[in-house]
DNA sequence: CCAGTTGTTCCTTTTTTCGGAATACTGTTC
DNA sequence: GAACAGTATTCCGAAAAAAGGAACAACTGG
């Protein structure tokens, strides 16, 4: 009976850290951008007097402000570095990895993750499964933005006016096609290439988003052409499950 | 009469808080992504053991992660979370008031506030000096993105391909001409324009930036044409002082 | 294989926090 | 204009929590 539910509660904490922390979450989580002692107080049944020296505290350092005015407490931009400290060193790779070690075993097909450079695309990270007959793709090479179905799910989520004026440079007679086909993409969420970018090769991809609702990478699940073609829908599934993973840890919200 | 506007810290604090808060900033500020108890524990001079306590009670709360293979600490989602918390709730506004205010005493002429609203530009804010003769804007009220000092300091630094699609929409014949101006704007910081917008005004402007290091906003100090000719460079300091705090506020990094 | 680190745990002393109640503010209502 | 809710803030002794030195464990690299 004795399970312990919550997330790895370790041996050694300091409980006034902890009770410090909550206050930051609660900031993070509360709809309303400033909060009042008696609000935070009662919502994490502490006293107002320990929520008054932990606002104190944190307020020495700059993570939240005081509205000397109003009396209420809002983030400061101690926490807004610590945000954007984090986004700063995400490691798309490391955190892109394990999904994509995932979605191999899962799919029994190549797993990939590409990145824009450019006005191209270039595979950052493959994972291939323990079969015989399997798909690879070489990493750092550099390929158009609007052939294959990683290019296509990346191209189809860039605003617009970006879209357009890439394909105007470098695709002017099918941009009527391609902006339909990226239409369908946005309604579905991910891409189909059959034999595309590569012969013999079929894919799904899905973009993953970054903190400003833009496409930082792309995801596909790819393999030899003939028994891909039956996979392409289940993987298509487990595919935007794993992006919309890896988006949230790069602070994407819905 | 007591003005303590420093980080004072309040006589009733929690020093646990702050030695936990003092953890947060370190990685912050640390170049390094990840860091040690030990590296931890020397830089604020804390014993090992309390460094240990603090960083598993942030950990359960999120704000840190550890990684099982290295045992080494990260900032984890949570300090994402409170970053774009903070960024959620920025009231640009509010930031700018104060500052808009001390601009129109040092110089005093108008300080304006003004966002972009599609294709056109509108007046947020603004603060007028108490003299006989002075300028005042019209709040709200749409103007175009290229004509006016704050129009241009904002177009200036737009991503290219943006600019150039409005231009390509908005005034196609002076394309070249304005180009040409956007580049000196982007060089020297700031526009300025004599009576471009409306007869009889001068106006210095510079843009504010947003933690993407796009332009989120435009400042402007602006009076009437004939003594302002005069106070245009010294105007031209002060407001991009002002609008460099403004935009640290957004987070904005140089 | 061993020395030198680093992270983690243990345990007692000491320091700190806790929390209720008193106090000081602020803006509102009658 | 004065009493009044509703805040935030301070005070205090009691009590719980953190500190920190040192032992232990788990690695790393020579």
């Amino acid at each position: 009976m004795s399970e312990d539910d919550t997330a790895q509660p370790a041996s050694q904490t300091a409980s006034t850290v902890e009770r410090a922390a909550d206050v930051l979450v609660l900031f993070a989580e509360s709809a309303r951008p400033t909060l009042g002692v008696t609000e935070i107080a009662d919502k994490l049944s502490l006293s107002k007097a320990a929520v008054h020296r932990i606002l104190a505290s944190l307020r020495s350092r700059g993570l939240v402000e005081l509205d000397e005015e109003t009396r209420r407490y809002a983030l400061g931009l101690m926490s807004m570095r610590l945000g954007l400290a984090y986004l700063d060193r995400i490691d798309l790779r490391g955190i892109a990895a394990p999904e994509l070690a995932a979605l191999s075993a899962e799919t029994g097909e190549t797993a990939t993750l590409s990145v824009r450079s450019g006005d191209s695309r270039i595979y950052l990270e493959q994972v291939t499964p323990a079969r015989e007959v399997r798909m690879s793709v070489t990493l750092g090479v550099p390929y158009p933005l609007h052939v294959g179905a990683s290019s296509k799910a990346f191209l189809a989520f860039l605003p617009e006016a970006e879209r357009d004026a890439y394909l105007t440079r470098h695709a002017p007679g099918e941009r009527g096609t391609l902006n339909e086909q990226a239409e369908h993409v946005r309604q579905v969420g991910y891409a189909v290439s059959y034999g595309e970018r590569q012969p013999g090769a079929g894919s799904v991809a899905a973009p993953v988003f970054d903190h400003t609702g833009r496409p930082a990478a792309a995801v596909s699940v790819c393999g030899p052409l003939e028994r891909f073609r039956n996979e392409a829908d289940s993987c298509a599934k487990a595919l935007l499950q794993a992006t919309t993973r890896i988006s949230s840890r790069l602070g994407h919200t819905t």
